[in-house]
Parts: C-alpha cells; sequence; structure tokens
DNA sequence: TAGATTGTTAATCGATTAACAATC
DNA sequence: TAGATTGTTAATCGATTAACAATC
C-alpha cells in the first residue's frame, strides 16, 4: 500500500505510530523479562548485540522491535536499561492499576488468587466469585468470596476492568458474556475453551494449559523418534 | 539450500517426512481440541472449509497443516472425524503414558498437582517434591509428598520422563538440571524464568503466567488508547 | 575526531493463501 | 458420470535478517 500524500496523513501517522505487529507484542514481556534481570545486576546500559546474545535473537530483530515503538536508544552508547525497562513497562501497561476480579474458586482459581503476582503489576484484586454456597462469604488471601449471581451488577458498580476467568468449560462463555455486559474490558482465561471469537470488544487472553502440554508431549516425542 | 543428489538423500527424507515448522505444530492441540468438540456433536465428518469457519483461519492452512503427516482426508468427502482427532492425537502423544513428577508445591503447583488434566492424557502422577520438611511425608491428592533431597536418585530409578516444575525462580535452573541428569526428558515450565536454551537435549515448555498477563494488558490499554 | 551503535532501508526467508489438477 | 473436496504446487504476503548511513 502506497502512503497517499494528502495532508490528513501525517496526523494519522502521530496517533497510532502505524500498527505493531503480534509478533513484536508477543515478545515484549520477555523484553521487560530480561531488562528487569539486568537492573537486579545493577547494569546501566546495554547494547542490541549483547542482549541479543543473552536473549538468543538478532539483535536486528531487537532494534527492529524497539523502534516501532520510538528512539528508545541513543547511537553509539546503546540503551539505558532503567529507562528502557520502564518504558517497555509503560507501553504494557503494567502501571495502568487495573481493577481485577477472580471467576471461579478451584484448584486454579484458588491458586491465582493466592498468587502474588498480579500485586506485583499494580493490579488490585477486588473480590472472587463462586456459585458454590458452601464458599460464597468466606475470604481468599484476604479477598471476599461472592454469590456469582450478583457478578454483573456488582462488576458495573465497581467499574471492574479485568476478570480471571477459572471455570469449567460450560460455564465459561455465559460467564464472559455477563462480564461483557458489566463493562469488564479483558478477560485472562485459564477455562479449557476459547472465547476470543465470540465475544466482540472484549480483549480476552487464553491460556490453554492443556495445548501447552500436549505441545510438550508432542515435541518429546519427535525427539525420541529421531534416535530411531 | 539446494538437495544435494546422492543416494543417502532418499533415506534420510523417508525417517522425518520432512521437518514440520514450529507454526504447525503449535497449531496442532487447537485442531485437537476442535475435532473433540466436533466427535462430542456426534459429527462424523468434516470438510476443511466447514472447520476453518468454526476455528476461524482459513480451509488452505487446514489443508496444508495436515498435509504435513500425510494424506488423512478423501477427495470429495473431507475428513473423518474420529479417524482425524485419533491420528492428531497419536501425532501429540497423548497416549503415551508418560511418568511425570511435580516439583515445588506452592499454591500453583499444588493445583496442578490436584488437576484432572494430566490423567486425561495419559499421563502417571508418580510423586510430588518439596523442601519444606512440613510437607515431606504427606500425600496431595493422592500422590506422595518427598524431599527434594531424594529427587535425582529416584527420578533415575523410577525412569521419569516428564518434571512440572513450579519452583521460585532461583531454583529453577538448579532443579531442571538435576532432572536432565537424572534422565527426565521434558520439563514444563511454569517458575517465571527460561530454561530453554540452558540445558540442552531437554524439551522445554515455558508456560510464563505473567507474560501473559502482560501481553493482555498492552492489548486492553491498546484498545483504550485507539478510542482516544 | 574516531569508534561504536543505533535507526532504518533493502534483501531474504518462511509462512500463509490462492488456485487447480487429482481423485474419491 | 458429475459434484465435491482433497493434496499440492505456485503466488502473495509478512516477518526476519542483513547492511549501512546517521549520529551520539
Amino acid at each position: 500500500m502506497k502512503p497517499v500524500d494528502c495532508e490528513n496523513n501525517r496526523e494519522k501517522r502521530a496517533a497510532p505510530p502505524r500498527a505493531v505487529s503480534a509478533a513484536v507484542i508477543k515478545r515484549l514481556p520477555r523484553y521487560h523479562r530480561y531488562l528487569g534481570e539486568l537492573l537486579r545486576e545493577d547494569r546501566t546500559r546495554i547494547s542490541s548485540s549483547e542482549l541479543s546474545r543473552r536473549m538468543c535473537v538478532t539483535a536486528s530483530q531487537i532494534r527492529q522491535d524497539l523502534n516501532c515503538f520510538g528512539g528508545f536508544g541513543q547511537q553509539g552508547y546503546g540503551y539505558n536499561v532503567r529507562y528502557l525497562y520502564q518504558k517497555i513497562g509503560e507501553l504494557l501497561g503494567a502501571e495502568e492499576h487495573y481493577s481485577a476480579v477472580f471467576v471461579g474458586l478451584g484448584h486454579l482459581g484458588h491458586s491465582l488468587v493466592s498468587s502474588a503476582m498480579l500485586e506485583r503489576r499494580g493490579i488490585r484484586k477486588l473480590a472472587v466469585f463462586e456459585t458454590n454456597p458452601a464458599l460464597i462469604g468466606t475470604t481468599v488471601a484476604g479477598i471476599p468470596v461472592l454469590d456469582s449471581a450478583e457478578m454483573e451488577t456488582w462488576c458495573r458498580e465497581k467499574r471492574v476492568t479485568l476478570a480471571i476467568l477459572a471455570v469449567p468449560r460450560e460455564q465459561a462463555l455465559p460467564c464472559a458474556e455477563a462480564l461483557s455486559r458489566a463493562g469488564v474490558r479483558g478477560i485472562w482465561n485459564f477455562s479449557d475453551t476459547e472465547l476470543d471469537l465470540r465475544i466482540p470488544g472484549m480483549e480476552i487472553e487464553n491460556m490453554h494449559l492443556s495445548d501447552s502440554l500436549l505441545e510438550l508431549c508432542y515435541r518429546m516425542r519427535r525427539r525420541t523418534g529421531e534416535t530411531t
């Protein structure tokens, strides 16, 4: 596609600085992780080539990726570790202070509620929703367990933006729809089904544990096969 | 790279039927999941075009992907659901009956031990390893909790092939190395660090929960940004 | 200034899609 | 046989890598 040379064009470019591909976005958290490590090692600067060796990617790719978001580096010097970490963190919305609820308190749900990861990302854990009456009214890791029946109204009132979904497959879609109606904007989905395409306007990240395990099994088998 | 036309070439081709790309492999579990769904709906046959509509991919891609492993379909008919499900299941090693151990009994480790997913894939859960003396000697979901100090010897003796790693970051690498020495062939890694490149000869599948969460946060922020 | 290293454009590579001949 | 749909080759597209001019 050739750039049409009308005046508006310049404006358009400014707002969304050209669409960033999904491949690049998927790599951002990894950059963030490695920069965090460098920070812990008290490194102040790093070049794309040194980082590339650490991360086992090409230096070209690092420079190309980072440049999607603007010039974070400095010619002849490299990248300032703290600054770059900070910038990527901002891109990732690590400092947005989202409000989150959990849906489903099985083993997995329980462990996610108890995890410190969300706070570390500045996410507030407001409540857990469950259908089991034996659990409603209790607290888990200091978070109140509420009745799923109240979920939609409650989330709308509290302006919840993020939900962590760990319910059985059958309940996943109805739950997601209720969350969508309540104005929730993102779902981190641990239920073993896909919601992606069925709920327009909702950002969904599917954590398919079993897909991941199957992929591992495939690679293990393939490797054995090689020796045969 | 041009194929060198020596006699050996033919033989080489036969054994690994041409390398299958990582992109294709990553898609296999998803095909398996959708076929499982069709099976539950008692569908006997499906065409690539109908499946493509369901899965929101192109029919071309489906046919191309499946053909990496041989002709599973039939011209003019499509694919037999049960047969295809079975075949992909075999590819994924769903029926290999691997022996697995768990390492680390934090919240996440606990929920993984308690999950029924592994049995469903025909994987045997043999033991959990922990350093906390208060937990050693107990059982979780019927699985004995053993002392991590015994891990290497124990795994070698029992010919463990798969380990599920859910330990703090610092312990991840030493654990993985011990497992490698014990002859374990694959690690499903839930610790927040990468092992990939440091342990040759071991298949590793990293489940980076926090990377996944960060990616979701990025997309949520981006979407809000669009409206601005 | 000279050396280093980025930002960015051009070349390469691989993956996806389209097209169609083979065949059930 | 005619219709449908795969298997497979060719065309397109996008992502990665290489190269180098800009510049700190």
